[in-house]
DNA sequence: TTGTATGCGTTATCAT
DNA sequence: ATGATAACGCATACAA
C-alpha cells in the first residue's frame, strides 16, 4: 500500500505538503500541487480511511438502519429502491454506506454504539419499527439521522405525499363516477393514519358519505388477509363499487378473491392499489395504482443527511414531501 | 466518546493492560481482567474501529459489490435476499457490510481501490456482469472474495444448483405426463448455460426429444418477451404442452398472452417459472416453479468469505452448491 | 510556500 | 502479571 509518507519521499518533500497537495489546501504552489497529485496518481495511491477517520473523527460513510419485524425490509421493492438510489446519490456525495444492526458479532449491541464504533457521519433510518426505544435512543444521540416516512423532533425527514397521493387516487376514482369506494388500509402506522386521513377528507370535500363498513383494517403486504377483507366487503347489502387496497401486493389477494367469486375486475368491481412497484404494470387487467417515487425519496435522503452532517450545529432538519404519480390501469370501471 | 486510555485511567492500570483485558488476552489476571471488563460495560465503552483498523490492517467488514447494467440489482427479489441474509450472517460473525461501487465522490474508482480504501477483508461479489474488468481485477488482487452464481479462478463461490433445478422441474413436469417441453431460457449468461445444458441433458435422460424451436431465447425478468415467445410457440404447428419460463416475473408476461389467446392455464397450456419469489405463491393459479434458496445462498456466502478472511494464505476456495425446491403449483395439468 | 511535530485510539513488542 | 512505548497513516497547528 502507498501512502503520503512514500509520495513525499518520492517528491522531495514533506508527508504534509503532501496531505495538503492532496486536499486542495490553499498553501501550496499551484506546479507542487499538480506534481504531488501526478505522483500519487502514478503510484496508485489511495488513502487510508481509516487513519483519515482516526484523525478527522469524519468517516465519509453513512450507516444505514433498515430493519423490521420480519427482518425483510430489504426484500420489499419499496423499500430497496430507496436503499439503492440513496446508494447511488451518496456514493456522489462522496459517501460510503455501511448497515447498522443491533447484533454485531454475537452480541447486542445498541443502534448508536454501532454507529459510534463505524464511526459513520450520520444513519438513514427505514424502519416499519419506529416504536422501538433503541431508533428513538439514536435519533436523540447527536448523531445526524434522517428518517423515511417517519418524523421526528429533531431530525430530517423524508416522506412520500401521502396525503395527496390518497387525495390523487380518490379523486380520480370518483372522477370515473365511483360513489361507493371501499378502503382496506394497513396496520396502524404513521403512514396509515396520514392515508386514512386523507382517504375521509377527500371523501368529504368531494361531499362522499363513506359508511363506517367501508373502511377496513387489513395489514401491508398481506395478500390473504386482504383476500378475506374483499370477500367480507363484497358481501355486504351494500357492497361497493371500489375497493382500495393497502399496496400492490394485497392487491393480489383481491384480485385472486374477486376471480374465485367468479366476479371481473373492473366489469363487475373497481380496485386500485398502492405503490406502483413493477407487477402492477405487468398484471392483467394492468393496476391503477399510485406510484410512490421511491427513488426519488432516496435520493433526497441522501442529500439531506448530507447536509445535517456537513452544517454541522447550524443544520436546521427539513421535512421533504416527495409526491408520488398516479398510474392509470385498467382495475377502475369508467361509470360515467 | 470514552477510549481505553479513559478507562486505564478509572481502574489505575495502564491501555496496554485494558486493552489486553478487553481482547482476553492470556496474560492478565482474571480478576483485574472482570474488573477492567466490568468498568469499560459502565463507562459504555465502544472501541474505535478506525483506530483498530489503522492499527492492524483489519477492518472487520466484509464489501459487497452489488452491481448490474441496470443498476437495479438490489430491487431483485432474488438478490435483495442473497443481500439480506447475507448481511445478517456476517453480523454474526462480527463483519459489517459496506457497499462497493466503482464511482465515490464524482470520481471513477476501481473497485479495488474502493475496496482497499475501506480496507474491507473480503468482498461478495454479486453482479450480472462478470465480464467487467473491473470486477476481475479485484478478484485477482489478493483480496479475499466470494462470488454467487459464477465460478472464477482462485475465489470461492455459492451457486444455485441449476443443474439440478432443471432436471428437478423438467422430471416433475414429464411424471405429470407431459412430453413436449418447451424452454424460454434468460440471455446468454453463465447461469443461463448451466440450464440450458440441464434443460437437454433431464430430457435426453427421460428419453425426450425437443425440437430445436422449442428451445428460445429470451431474457430475464422481462415479460414482453416472454409474452411474444409464448405466442410464438403457441403458433407453431406442433405446440408444446408445457412452457418453461426464465424466471417468475418472465412467466406473468406469459400468462397475459395466453390469457390474451383465450386460452387457460393449465387446461389448455401448462407453464413453468423459476426462482420461486413470493409473487409466485400469491398468483392464481399458484404457478408451479423452483424456489432457489436465496437465504441459505446469503448465509453460505458469509461463511465463506469469513472463512477466506480468517484462513488468509491457508484458505482453499469451496464451490457451494446449494440445492433449490420444487415449489408444485396449480398451473402444470396432470395429463395422466 | 514548505516543513516539523504532534496526536487521533488502538495494538503489539519488549521491559519490568 | 503489568506497564512504557512505538507505530499504524493521516491532518493540522505552528514554526520557518
Amino acid at each position: 500500500m502507498v501512502t503520503i509518507r512514500m509520495i513525499a519521499k518520492h517528491c522531495n518533500c514533506s508527508t504534509a505538503t503532501v496531505s495538503k497537495a492532496l486536499n486542495g489546501a490553499p498553501d501550496i504552489s499551484a506546479e507542487t500541487a499538480e506534481r504531488i497529485r501526478k505522483a500519487a496518481e502514478e503510484m496508485g495511491y489511495m488513502p487510508n480511511s481509516a487513519a483519515r477517520a482516526l484523525k478527522t473523527s469524519r468517516s465519509h460513510s453513512f450507516g444505514v438502519l433498515f430493519e423490521d419485524a420480519t427482518n425483510s425490509g430489504l426484500t420489499h421493492e419499496f423499500f430497496s429502491r430507496i436503499l439503492n438510489s440513496f446508494k447511488r446519490r451518496s456514493e456522489e456525495l462522496g459517501y460510503d454506506i455501511c448497515f447498522i444492526s443491533d447484533r454485531l458479532g454475537g452480541r447486542d449491541i445498541s443502534y448508536t454504539e454501532h454507529t459510534r464504533y463505524r464511526r459513520c457521519d450520520g444513519v438513514l433510518i427505514v424502519s416499519g419499527e419506529f416504536a422501538d426505544p433503541g431508533i428513538h435512543e439514536l435519533m436523540g444521540s447527536g448523531i445526524p439521522t434522517v428518517t423515511v416516512d417517519y418524523i421526528f423532533d429533531n431530525c430530517g425527514s423524508v416522506q412520500s405525499d401521502n396525503l395527496l397521493g390518497m387525495k390523487d387516487l380518490v379523486t380520480y376514482i370518483y372522477n370515473m363516477g365511483h360513489r361507493k369506494i371501499a378502503f382496506i388500509h394497513g396496520e396502524e402506522t404513521a403512514v396509515s393514519k396520514i392515508r386514512i386521513a386523507g382517504f375521509y377528507r377527500t371523501c368529504r370535500e368531494l361531499g362522499l358519505n363513506i359508511p363506517e363498513e367501508y373502511v377496513v383494517s387489513g395489514f401491508y403486504h398481506d395478500p390473504t388477509t386482504s383476500g378475506l377483507l374483499t370477500k367480507q366487503l363484497l358481501e355486504l347489502k351494500d357492497p361497493p363499487t371500489c375497493i382500495l387496497y393497502p399496496d400492490d401486493i394485497s392487491y393480489i389477494g383481491g384480485m385472486n378473491q374477486i376471480e374465485k367469486m367468479g366476479l371481473s375486475i373492473p366489469e363487475d368491481i373497481s380496485t386500485a392499489g398502492y405503490d406502483g412497484l413493477n407487477i402492477s404494470r405487468i398484471l392483467r387487467p394492468k393496476l391503477t395504482t399510485l406510484h410512490q417515487d421511491a427513488d426519488l425519496m432516496g435520493i433526497r435522503a441522501a442529500e439531506e443527511l448530507a447536509r445535517a452532517v456537513e452544517e454541522g450545529k447550524f443544520y436546521i432538519p427539513d421535512r421533504i414531501v416527495v409526491p408520488g404519480e398516479l398510474l392509470p390501469g385498467d382495475t377502475v370501471k369508467d361509470l360515467r
